[in-house]
DNA sequence: TTTGTATATAAGTATATACTTATATACTTA
DNA sequence: TAAGTATATAAGTATATACTTATATACAAA
């Protein structure tokens, strides 16, 4: 069985993961907004300090955190009145061992045929 | 001068840089060939077989090769009457720092909480 | 309870994306 | 030069995305 075949076989389910993985990450608001929660001092935080951070009314900001939720980068916990998000920290690592992933058999094969040179 | 206000700097054009290759690579049929690309014997691959690997028409694949090569994934060399696409192996390597920061800056923060605990 | 606050969701709209078919461009070869 | 081949681009269309405004839901506090 050739490589191009197996690749063939696990590419299918690990691409589909990434499209959606990818398609979360591809937006600038939300990537502002990872930036900023990575920095940020504030361990919990709400939806109106997100929408006020990112400069997007209430329902925007809750659109984008549904995105970033469902895509599982961010975690949403329910406390009283306030949802407070925070990074998803065990699916975040899978997320970027799938990228290393998909980098390492890119970078692989352009080292190949540097080396075929 | 707060991590925030340092932040808010960089991070502007970063996040664009990020976003313009994160959206480059959010669709399946994209992954799939760099994949296959990664994978496959033949060395320079013309637009021909890159659309029948793609299963899909030739100005559909050769409108995702523009998309891969704008954001510098993937490059081209004119040969005679074809054009043999190849990854663009010195941008790959920077794109993958850049995605390796986001998620350093991500983790690290996802680390200090969980140490604070 | 009623009122206020925090968040999500629904519906509408403008723009982006991913395809299609048709055609243009560039090169090769008879 | 004419005809064929490889690729790109243009135009059209269906669907997705990212907002908007309006409204629903869930909880808190008076």
């Amino acid at each position: 069985m050739s490589m191009l075949r197996i690749n063939a076989e696990y590419s299918s389910d690990l691409s589909q993961e990434l499209e959606e993985l990818f398609k979360a990450l591809a937006n600038v608001n939300r990537i502002v907004l990872l930036y900023s929660l990575s920095s940020g001092e504030i361990e919990n935080i709400s939806v109106n300090e997100i929408s006020q951070i990112m400069k997007l009314s209430q329902p925007a900001a809750s659109q984008h955190l549904k995105i970033l939720k469902s895509a599982k980068i961010l975690d949403a916990k329910k406390q009283g009145n306030h949802i407070y998000y925070n990074f998803n920290q065990k699916s975040l690592i899978k997320h970027k061992k799938k990228i290393d992933f998909l980098f390492t058999c890119v970078l692989a094969k352009c080292q190949e045929l540097e080396n075929r040179e």
